[in-house]
RNA sequence: CGCGAGGUAGAGCAGCGGUAGCUCGUCGGGCUCAUAACCCGAAGGUCAUAGGUUCGAACCCUAUCCUCGCAACCA
């Protein structure tokens, strides 16, 4: 599709169960706002729509292990993402969220459409279930011994420590993970997206049709799983979080996620019409709209097989692109939020973006760094060394330092005015800089029209490098030297700046889509308004009118220095270290529940002095979550003691409760306080506490045995 | 296991049948308006490995190895 009416484009809807990294800004926020930004400043009409996707089963999972609801998980990280979004410039025409009412009206109508038509089909099968958290189980939260190498911790879908895959039915004695408890069958009716009767329409549309113009790994992929035979697959899950089946009798059922997310991008385009008195329908419908889907690796089965065979039966336009980057990891490693190894958005927006940090150049620095080692046809690597030499060695010194040079010039030499261009004194250098121009303005359009964003920066970039090159030959600042003797010196010296400056402009237009923030400080630099932007305007050298008068360069970008990359490089290691840290101490709290520590003698638990005490002072310890700093009363002696509790009980709730102490255990250190004694405790399989005491007040200082 | 993508200089990538290339980094020299740009020169690769096709292979074929991904959260 060549001159398309109008441009729809997707970016993937991330999950708002948590924090988004840099990975996923990499992978299809950063490409689909370029994209989207060139498109604006061609002045086409087109429509960037994202939003949370905010159902599925780890939602009220999570929510669960947090104590508390659903609702509240999506209403802390909805806003939280939405607004790393706009910090780093990524320019969603509307940013939307699956809980909205008007997504599920618009995901319970494609339901009932496709239902009506006859395009589901409808399955009755048994399922394990959890009578006590009353759900349904998903593979992963059933646990069993593995049929193959007996392993005892194996999930329902995969036994790790072999690594076969598995169904939760081969499990042998499979329990819950939620209750503990094991589950039971139950019969469960479900609806199933039958894929299996479009293989010829798959096969035809991506393996035929797209196989020259979508990326080798998504086409790869799409073949990779017809081939293996499409299987229907269920859009309906036995759950009480999500859009609820538009039927009746089914109030216990949902979509499934999978089912309804993508119907976001639907529901977000009909929300930003209402918002704009503008037609939705058009941008889902006429055959005259490109719809660009911009998504990672992990999703490719979703965005070129089952949504457009979801788009097909519904009569909705197909996508023309499916543009998928594969994976960036993370100085070595890949990059995981639950194992800490990970730079979050939010992170890098409070380590960099706060004004006091360095303001919004630096989320250009990201956008660019990012762009510049995507991951666009194999798996690519976030280093912080790597952060620190494309900022330093490309944006300050050639693409800033050009900039800066130039204006410097202008001010020393052209009285801080845009200088004449002197027709008569044009040479060849002058003329290829000016070709050079026009070709790097064909070359971004053509890269950016096939979705090549890290060569096309790099295209930009290479201009400013010409430039560089053109002003060393030039050498305006020798000719000034010698303007006396030499009358054709200062315009000579006219020619060189005022095309320079004509190349600043340029450079503003075609870095406009990659930096937006940059180029409109380049905007105020030169005094001129955001319509010089527009695409059609690159490749002239007449932007800036002769005679008119500039202002101060600023500089646009500011070097790193080492000590910034090195704190970065240990604040990494830290956390990560932390997390595991967290982790195994919940992974021993598990184990211990099922597998008993090894027999001891009596003359060893003897060793262990057991008091019983009454708290008379409790408070928080400083700079630490967990802990709160106690005043113990033993009968015979009061004592400080530090105990990790401050996460179930709160100081006031617990002064005057009796507790059993530990009394001869070595004093310890804890974030600074010496801690003489332990206060025991019971855990439940949440991981709730609870004081272990005697059942009426005794006499402080009792012994326990 | 199978399938998909990939394995090319320290890093990131291009090349996909005809003398191994680009950007950054490193080293030496020149120049200086500028946040040390630009110019000249150098070091650094048995193009994962082994066979094969060919006058000729990084590129085509076969096998092997390694990395990443593969339907119930994840760009």
């Amino acid at each position: 599709m060549n001159n398309p009416k109008r441009y729809l484009i997707t970016s993937a809807l991330p999950y708002a169960n948590g924090l988004k990294h840099i990975g996923h800004l990499a992978g299809a926020y950063i490409p689909a706002d370029i994209y989207t930004r060139y498109l604006r400043v061609q002045k086409r009409d087109v429509l960037f729509v994202c939003g949370s996707d905010e159902h599925g089963t780890a939602i009220p999972i999570q929510a669960m292990k947090e104590g508390t609801t659903p609702q509240a998980i999506i209403d802390k990280y909805h806003p939280i993402i939405e607004q790393n979004f706009f910090d780093l410039g990524i320019s969603f025409d509307i940013y939307h969220r699956t809980s909205a009412p008007i997504h599920h009206k618009t995901a319970q109508d494609f339901f009932e459409h496709l239902n009506n038509n006859g395009d589901l089909e409808i399955k009755e099968s048994e399922q394990y279930f959890d009578e006590e958290a009353k759900i349904f189980l998903a593979d992963r939260f059933i646990k069993g011994t593995c049929p193959n190498c007996k392993y005892e911790n194996a999930f329902g879908d995969q036994c790790e420590k072999c690594g076969k895959s598995l169904s939760p039915e081969e499990l042998i004695n499979p329990i819950s993970t939620l209750s503990g408890k094991p589950p039971v069958k139950k019969i469960t009716k479900h609806w199933y997206l039958p894929l299996n009767r479009h293989e010829d329409f798959l096969r035809e549309w991506v393996l035929n049709n797209h196989k020259d113009d979508w990326r080798p790994n998504v086409v790869g992929s799409v073949k990779s799983w017809i081939d293996a035979g499409l299987q229907p697959r269920a859009v309906t899950r036995d759950l009480d979080w999500g859009v609820k089946l538009p039927l009746k009798n089914e109030n216990s059922k949902v979509l499934y996620v999978w089912f309804d997310a993508p119907i976001g991008y639907i529901s977000a385009t009909k929300q930003w019409a209402l918002n704009n008195q503008k037609d939705w329908q058009p941008y889902w419908f006429d055959k005259e709209t490109k719809l660009v889907h911009f998504i990672g690796k992990d999703n490719i089965v979703f965005h070129a097989i089952i949504f457009p065979v979801m788009l097909k039966l519904h009569s909705n336009i197909l996508p023309e692109n499916v543009v998928s980057n594969e994976f960036m990891n993370l100085e070595g490693d890949k990059m995981s939020t639950s194992r800490g190894w990970s730079i979050e958005m939010d992170e890098y927006i409070n380590d960099w973006i706060k004004k006091e940090n360095g303001g919004d150049a630096f989320a250009d620095v990201l956008r660019y760094y990012l762009t510049a080692i995507a991951p666009e046809s194999k798996d690519s690597e976030f280093t912080w060394k790597g952060f620190q030499d494309a900022n330093n060695s490309e944006l300050v010194s050639i693409l800033g330092n050009y900039v800066n040079r130039t204006f410097v010039l202008m001010h020393k030499l052209c009285a801080g005015k845009v200088p004449p261009f002197h027709n008569e004194l044009i040479d060849d250098i002058d003329k290829q800089l000016i070709v050079d121009i026009g070709n790097a303005k064909q070359k971004v359009e053509h890269l950016l029209e096939v979705y090549k964003f890290r060569e096309a920066q790099f295209e930009v970039i290479d201009l400013a490098r010409k430039a560089n090159q053109y002003m060393q030959k030039k050498e305006p600042w020798i000719l000034a030297k010698n303007l006396t003797e030499n009358s054709n010196n200062q315009k000579l010296i006219d020619n060189c700046i005022h095309l320079c400056l004509q190349l600043t402009a340029n450079l503003a237009i075609l870095i406009n889509p990659f930096l937006p923030f940059t180029a409109q400080k380049m905007l105020q630099m030169m005094k001129v308004v955001d319509r010089m932007l527009e695409w059609k305007n690159a490749g002239k050298i007449n932007l800036l009118k002769v005679g008119y008068s500039l202002r101060e360069p600023q500089l646009l970008f500011r070097k790193i220095e080492d000590e910034e990359i090195e704190f970065q490089i240990q604040k990494l290691n830290e956390k990560s270290k932390k997390v595991e840290e967290a982790k195994n101490t919940n992974t021993e709290v598990e184990t211990k529940n099922t597998t008993l520590k090894p027999i001891i003698q009596f003359d060893d638990f003897a060793k262990i002095d057991l008091r019983i005490g009454t708290i008379i002072t409790a408070e928080k310890v400083e700079k630490a979550d967990k802990l709160l700093k106690l005043e113990v009363d033993l009968g015979f002696e009061k004592r400080t003691i530090v105990s990790g509790i401050a996460l179930h009980y709160k100081p006031e709730e617990i002064i005057g409760k009796q507790v059993t102490v530990v009394c001869n255990l070595a004093p310890r250190k804890m974030r600074g306080i010496e801690s003489n004694g332990m206060i025991l405790m019971a855990e439940d399989t949440t991981g709730k506490l609870y004081f272990v005491n005697p059942d009426s007040v005794i006499d402080n200082g009792s012994t326990v045995s």
